[in-house]
DNA sequence: GTCTATAAGCGGATAGAC
DNA sequence: GTCTATCCGCTTATAGAC
């Protein structure tokens, strides 16, 4: 159930999907659906929190996997790879900030999770950037944050192509710049 | 009617806005909208169609203010913060990015313009790129599209603070990097 | 717990008078 | 061309049987 939604949602949309589009994918029938999660609202919600855990996994991994600083500041793009890549259905873009584009007025139970990505984001993007970047540190944080959602929002837009490439130079370059003032 | 449009569309969200709340903010009544529009999709794409026109005449109007090569290609982001300013009722982030993920089968007369916005972004900063990267051009204006939509999306997600200033600092260095290789 | 069938409400669109 | 009133379909959610 919650696989399906998670495919189907973020790739045809949250609200362009009817229930009964989700309950087919899932081969389960209304009641089920009703019973187990209570509304639409609370199934997105807990799409979006599965979805969470599963991306903070796979960037730990990578991060782990890095063996210098500019490499784990970077980590986020190869996750953002990896995260699509080894997913049967990627979403269109990022599902959380399509729930928060489509979702105006969402849930409090929505809103938290698409607070909390941006904060892990915010986060651990400072965090790495602090070796690199010392007192520059939020600077750099600021700038790769908004290399990644650049290139979220690349694939929605579908342009430029290789948009995890383009984002990675761009936060590669930022890095540079904060080590060599000026 | 269009500028009532514009504004609660593109601000409480495209989907999450039903007729009668345009029709109330226009004070006209349904009939008139049907008559003069033929339908909501076809007021969106209308709506939409507008807005590029406007975005287009504003960055023009900084492009012809600039006054070497780099400030021209930085000039989009002069230009989005003008747009921003002097609009009454900002968006909440990017129209064409709001409309291409809320109506993901949108009709055609719909994609058209969110195709048409891309490709005036895509068609400009390549040609602004040319006389500060030669034959990175490509290159530098797929970083300087990124950190565009970076800057856009940064709304939506309420964080960084100032994108505007983040995004153009992330085009300078680009620009900057393709000048001098390395 | 899961199904079938159905209720309740909303949103887009139209009919017909003026 | 504009209004009032209304229709129709779709979507979410529930009732009641098994």
């Amino acid at each position: 159930m919650l696989k399906a939604a998670d495919q189907v949602l973020f790739d045809q949309g949250i609200r362009a999907t009817p229930v009964d589009a989700l309950l087919q994918q899932a081969e389960v029938s209304a009641a089920t659906l009703y019973t187990h999660f209570g509304s639409k609202d609370a199934l997105i919600a807990e799409a979006l929190r599965v979805r969470l855990a599963d991306w903070q996994g796979v960037w730990d991994q990578h991060i782990v996997a890095a063996d210098n600083d500019m490499a784990r500041l970077l980590a986020v793009f190869d996750a953002l790879a990896s995260y699509r890549r080894d997913k049967g259905h990627p979403s269109r873009w990022c599902a959380f900030l399509a729930a928060a584009t489509e979702l105006p007025a969402a849930a409090e139970e929505i809103s938290a999770v698409l607070a909390a990505d941006t904060d892990l984001l915010a986060t651990r993007l400072l965090h790495f950037s602090r070796p690199l970047a010392g007192p520059r540190a939020q600077e750099l944080a600021d700038e790769v944050l908004l290399a990644y959602s650049g290139t979220l929002t690349a694939f929605l837009r579908g342009y430029p192509n290789a948009p995890i490439d383009v984002g990675r130079r761009l936060a590669h370059l930022a890095a540079k710049a904060c080590r060599q003032p000026g």
